[in-house]
DNA sequence: ACCTGAACACCGTTCAAGT
DNA sequence: ACCTGAACACCGTTCAAGT
């Protein structure tokens, strides 16, 4: 953090970029043109600097993506959460859900480390802390969070790609086309549901889902 | 299909080319040198012709991916699944996840399309179908089927990643280095976990979440 | 210390041309 | 119909040099 900061005097001339105006920076190209469009070299054109000087401050580009998390998880709100430990457990899992749904794109750094890289580890804490007051051994606990942290993980990752198919609204897509070839004797189930499938996998219930996840787990592993 | 069956006579030259040596190839390049190594000009190299010539046989890069899962899920033995409703849910999904495994770095491409492009459907088929048989509306049917695919894809895309990362053993992960900072009065729980954390997340205990959420969710929609 | 230019070793894909 | 060569518009990153 040290050479964003200006300092006394003047020993030779200011810097012309920093860590704080590069994030910054990479931020405001993904809000504005996505996470596909963030490249060092795009990053480096909108800063009028080229590609070497952000390696003056930031080691990689995935210490880039990590450092635009840091920033995101610290200015996230820290509401007060749930006395009941079950409920707690509930809310601290939408809460991490809540962070990482600003930022889908970094579900696959994320992944590399359970997220614990990051300054959300109190919310993970919660996670495992209000497992063991339900009643479930630390390793149960865990194996909670984990469930929790695949479900995340994996609702992102769909979110993520089916925005980005979106985009390309073009022609019919592979899931139209298999179901267009649904025959009922066969696939009888998903036959009768084709017509409605769009509608009822788009609705968001994450929240429920996650709720009976929770339930579920806390039923086995404490019951 | 067509263009890589040898016809009968001698109408022109033979082509050099065809779908199933380009997927063969492709495959052969997966198993030997990784996803990331698979890319259209490697293939070419592979198959001794020029990155355009595969573009005759499959339209983009995404096709080809398709392609491959295709074959695995086709090739993929279908073992008798259990009558018993709830134990036929578990198993589906078990089924489904056992496919996916054998290609988590189709986790991407796959979640773009809820995994329906495939000609795994039939196992889609079998995890409404028990939901509806356990005694769930085809509502909750399909939001039983949503929960599960999450979990799998997650757990998957977080399997792929962490292998990714253990290639590259240089220095300490982000995890370890958060973990090394962890002060036991603000996060009393993780620090006594911490020395077990590695090992107890890195676990196998794909069946056992599975069975606990499928509980879950049965016994919260169809009590 | 901070920054630049040129280069390395790649991508997916298009376009115009060859046989 | 099948294939090639050259090109377009990109990547992340390294290296040697400038001030």
């Amino acid at each position: 953090m040290q050479p964003s900061s200006p300092r006394s005097g003047k020993l030779g001339r200011p810097a012309l970029l920093s860590r704080d105006v590069i994030v910054r920076a990479a931020q405001r190209i993904l809000d504005e043109e996505g996470y596909e469009n963030l490249s060092m070299r795009r990053l480096a054109r909108e800063l009028s600097s080229t590609p070497m000087a952000l390696y003056h401050y930031v080691r990689d580009k995935d210490q880039l993506l990590l450092l635009l998390l840091k920033v995101k998880a610290s200015k996230f709100p820290r509401p007060p959460l749930p006395e009941d430990p079950r409920q707690r457990l509930i809310a601290s899992a939408q809460l991490l859900y809540d962070i990482l749904a600003d930022c889908p794109f970094l579900a696959e750094i994320l992944a590399s480390d359970d997220l614990l890289a990051v300054s959300a580890l109190w919310v993970i804490e919660n996670i495992v802390d209000a497992s063991i007051e339900c009643g479930c051994a630390p390793e149960q606990a865990v194996d909670i969070y984990r469930v929790i942290w695949y479900y995340i993980t994996g609702e992102l990752l769909v979110r993520l790609a089916s925005g980005r198919q979106r985009a390309s609204l073009d022609r019919p897509t592979h899931r139209e086309k298999a179901f267009a070839a649904l025959r009922p004797d066969s696939h009888p189930r998903l036959f009768a549901l084709s017509a409605r499938w769009s509608e009822l996998t788009s609705r968001d219930s994450h929240h429920q889902g996650l709720e009976v996840i929770v339930n579920g787990l806390l039923n086995h592993q404490a019951p």
